[in-house]
DNA sequence: GGTCAACTGACTTTCTTTGACCAAAGCCAT
DNA sequence: ATGGCTTTGGTCAAAGAAAGTCAGTTGACC
């Protein structure tokens, strides 16, 4: 087991049944682990991002501190971020396999959905000589134009879901 | 007996029984067989590929593994295939929506699925300044990304489904 | 002897871990 | 208040630990 999982865990332990919220000692934790203390911010910056849905305030000084804070927000509010903040003009591969990945967890995107998307921005779609940097925009208007119907879908399916019921 | 067959009835021994996934270390496996660890990528390549029914899936770096996993293959999907044919080595948007179209009806895609998919083809995706041939060709090997991922997506669900039922 | 599968090694890429140095916040003594 | 310690946390680059790629060599079979 690596031992960023274990932080991750650790942490995620802590998070758990309705306490949505976590404040800890960055020095004291990494002694526990018996770990660099930078190591805490890898785990912080590669695990607890905001694409992961979680928030991260901190303080230095004299009684200083690290919070974590899981945020919630709902499907279309988080495609919105995507797809108008988080995605740019350009986007790796890897960066969007990641993407999906996270959306296909928190059930924005079916398997399906996600695997579709994934094969559309894949090496092989876009196998064709060109520089790298324009397969990357063309990657992020991709991901952004199919992420903006899966928006408009869930969209019209929760109309649906109104008119059925009242 | 060549090594890579070696190689290659280890892991099935490992996969046999009720355990459809394994996961190991390349290195240390390319030491128990004393050779390159290269080598290991060899027999996955040849021996583990999606149409052999296997999905292999990795990570680097320390903590590292490779994880092999099994997946049963049903039956044909000859339609697209045929599918493949029609759309060569390059389309436009416009027949890209009427294969679409007629896929839909043919219930081969669901209606986000479709969605999905004109969406990746669509002039919003490609609006990047260039000749209108590498679009076309993008689009063709983009197009049939995605429907092959449709078809494997089926052909997993069918796995799923037998899992399901014993 | 030619051809194709098997094999190797050098190089690349990705992920993790650490350590040296930096920056902010509180705590004093003046 | 304020200038200097002390106590935190932040940053970044470099080293380390896997796995991936690919071009070239070897070998087995026709």
């Amino acid at each position: 087991m690596r031992l960023s999982d274990s932080i991750e865990s650790f942490i995620k332990t802590m998070l758990t049944q309705d306490e949505p919220e976590v404040e800890l000692k960055r020095n004291e934790l990494a002694e526990y682990f018996n770990c660099a203390p930078s190591q805490i911010n890898y785990v912080l910056a590669t695990r607890f991002t905001l694409d992961n849905g979680y928030v991260i305030e901190s303080r230095r000084g004299g009684g200083g501190f690290i919070r974590i804070v899981r945020v919630v927000r709902t499907g279309s509010q988080k495609l919105l971020y995507l797809i108008h903040e988080r995605i740019g003009d350009s986007i790796s591969e890897g960066e969007c396999a990641r993407i999906v990945a996270q959306l296909k967890e928190e059930r924005l995107l079916t398997e399906p959905e996600a695997a579709l998307i994934c094969a559309a921005v894949s090496g092989s779609a876009l196998s064709v000589p060109m520089p790298e940097p324009i397969k990357d925009a063309i990657r992020a208007k991709t991901l952004k134009a199919m992420l903006t119907s899966v928006a408009r879908q869930n969209r019209e399916s929760a109309v649906h879901a109104l008119t059925q019921n009242g």
